[in-house]
DNA sequence: TAATTGTAATAGTTGAGATAGTACAAGTAT
DNA sequence: ATACTTGTACTATCTCAACTATTACAATTA
């Protein structure tokens, strides 16, 4: 897996590493069991103090991406969360408005917004619609 | 104007202030020329420093949200992004992907995001579609 | 047994965010 | 004109997250 670090990003190192790991899960690139570098081997690779890996791995592994296992590595998880419905509502919903202001700030047409969604949503592996019962 | 703060928030007050001024906006509660609290009266009414505010404000004006004048106050401005279709494109479908990845580890079907991704854009006042020329 | 792995802990630096206080120039109200 | 209000600018100080540096430890691997 290939990481890149912006610097000039006003979002945290270790932040950016979680983004990337969460996208190439989403993407399918990364599944079940895939080893991650080793903190030590990606802080070298990077340039990047080790403990700040490890600050990446351990908000990782509390997000329930990954497991580590001191001695053998960091592995991808299952995908499990125990969020309640309305919660995860809540999360997602928040940020989706927060994404659309800042397009109507922009002035962006909600025919490109909706377009842009489309084509960004088909991007990623998202397990196969449920039963689709006509309601 | 209503204005909240959440000091629990990670997000910075002076951001929390943008925030709700941009969503306001696009939800049509403020218009141009609407008048916003001064840099002193929200401050007391908050309980902040007023150089929190100021420098919502400054932000705000710098985005173009709103043109201040000394001694008159601020005012929302004219929407002009001048952005390029490029640039706005690249902006919106980056965090566009990353709600949908945070989404995805939410383990939210695709069909509830849609849902919800149009029941939110309902709620803002987005200029009238263009022409709707069938290319 | 020796090397590797994630973790923990301490100490120090840097920068953003926020507070506190003062001062100034431009607009408003009288 | 005068007094007041307004946004801005500036300096100083405080706090905290992020990051670096270094060492040590327990569990796994070879």
């Amino acid at each position: 897996m290939q990481f890149t670090i912006d610097n000039a990003s006003n979002r945290p190192v270790y932040q950016q590493i979680v983004d990337q790991v969460k996208r190439d899960v989403a993407l399918g690139r990364l599944v079940r069991d895939d080893k991650l570098p080793t903190v030590r081997r990606l802080a070298a690779q990077l340039v990047i103090n080790p403990n700040t890996i490890a600050k990446a791995y351990r908000q990782m592994e509390q997000e329930g991406i990954i497991t580590t296992k001191p001695g053998a590595g960091a592995f991808i998880a299952l995908l499990d969360s125990n969020l309640s419905e309305i919660v995860r509502a809540r999360i997602i919903c928040e940020r989706l408005e927060m994404v659309i202001v800042e397009a109507f700030h922009l002035q962006v047409q909600k025919e490109s917004l909706r377009e842009w969604f489309e084509k960004a949503l088909e991007k990623f592996k998202f397990s196969p619609e449920k039963g689709l019962k006509n309601e």
